[in-house]
DNA sequence: CGACAAAGCGAACGGGCGTTAGTTCGCGTT
DNA sequence: AACGCGAACTAACGCCCGTTCGCTTTGTCG
């Protein structure tokens, strides 16, 4: 009933020179994002290291522990990253576009591991679950903090700055479901679209995005025909 | 091999009186959306059901298909009311406002099955994956047509009709993961405060939403603090 | 009232799951 | 040379899953 679990994990090498833990982790990433937590079987996840599954209990408490320390793990790295690349900034405007870029940024990162936060909150245990909402939670309240700044400094308008903040966030899900690298949208070009599209929406007056002029963005030169929706959310298998 | 599975299905009565099939299927509906369709057992419908296991075969061919019907006759549904409600009209703007408006109505009414139509595709064998995204192509394809038709009209402008579908229909999933009946939000104030969004997205000059007073829309009285999030997509259990 | 089919019962099936336990192996340290 | 230890292996555990099947109950209709 004490137990004190770590979660976090050892670092000796396996014997064929990687680090298993790893390994584990970046299999169980992979296999939770195509089939579901529910769906992937510790065998499979074995399998993808080329261990034997019981050997796999030497790196994790459980299943269930794995799949919480990915989905807490996710959401720690991205608050880190933004409260550093938020600290120099004063401007709330200049917060905000930060904000929506490192946002953007991650979430097309760290697509597989950031859809599994989403998507797999129901697998977790009462106090996990809390844990993680706790997280998302303190991440949104940054968001909002913004907000809060630049709506009494009268660059945003405003009416549920909560609600706005909602808006935000799930525009990363969305972004997180469809984004592969060398797929038709570049990084910046999605960042910089929807910061304009963001601010916007609070009511700041920005340049029409015409040809990506409004902070000197570069646009694809191709022509931007459709998005591949077909590898939306999850086909596969 | 030769299976003709009709996947509708009978519509006697059962010994208390209520239709056994729509029970399981409503049963289903409930547990999909709680915990998801891997972590779902036949036992636990059944037991929503008042009925054993076994008995559950008297109606359904298995839990693969029962989650088929269920996904496949909630877009089924879906464009026979966008068919019907769009037939008598002909100005796009209007088209577009009704599209809109039957989206996200849909959407809240429905929102456990559109929820589970939007996450368990993964769940499906391959012929009904394919069945289903082909029906949820011909939905967005609806939408496409509204928006070329109103490009061509010069009322719309569009950069890209079928990302710009996307944006819309993503809006439906959105709200299908936190509306609830009796919350904070009324469903015509939902559905006229997402018309003007999209319509503005769209480069159509809408009078701002002050009030709600873009096409006489009653806004509740009291305060718009904010949206309930912690129900948002799925805590419970 | 008796026949018949629909629908429910309940036990069983084969299989796969997460997890545990005992053991072996190869290193770095003493 | 002996030891300790992390990490791998193999085998097994108890459990529960979706599905099947023979039997019984029920409601309906001629």
């Amino acid at each position: 009933m004490t137990r004190e679990e770590t979660t976090r994990v050892s670092n000796a090498k396996t014997r064929n020179g990687t680090k298993t833990a790893e390994s584990i982790r970046t299999a169980a990433v992979n296999l939770f994002f195509e089939h579901g937590y529910e769906a992937t079987t510790l065998r499979e996840i074995a399998a993808g290291v080329n261990i034997q599954v019981g050997s796999l209990y030497n790196h994790i408490p459980s299943k269930e522990d794995l799949l919480f320390s990915i989905m807490s793990g996710v959401i720690e790295d991205l608050i880190l990253e933004l409260d550093e690349r938020l600290k120099p900034l004063k401007d709330p405007i200049e917060r905000l576009r930060t904000a929506v870029r490192v946002h953007v940024e991650f979430h097309t990162h760290r697509a597989r591991e950031v859809f599994i936060g989403n998507s797999e909150l129901r697998s977790l245990t009462q106090e996990h679950r809390s844990e993680v909402i706790a997280l998302r939670d303190q991440y949104e309240d940054h968001i909002v903090g913004i907000l809060k700044a630049g709506t009494k400094a009268g660059v945003f308008q405003v009416d549920d700055p909560k609600l706005s903040a909602y808006a935000i966030v799930t525009i990363g899900t969305q972004v997180a479901g469809w984004y592969h690298e060398g797929g038709r949208y570049r990084l910046p070009q999605i960042a910089e679209h929807y910061i304009s599209f963001i601010l916007r929406g609070l009511g700041v007056d920005v340049a029409p995005t015409r040809n990506g002029a409004t902070t000197g963005v570069q646009r694809r030169r191709t022509k931007p025909n459709s998005l591949k929706l077909a590898s939306r959310p999850v086909p596969l298998r």
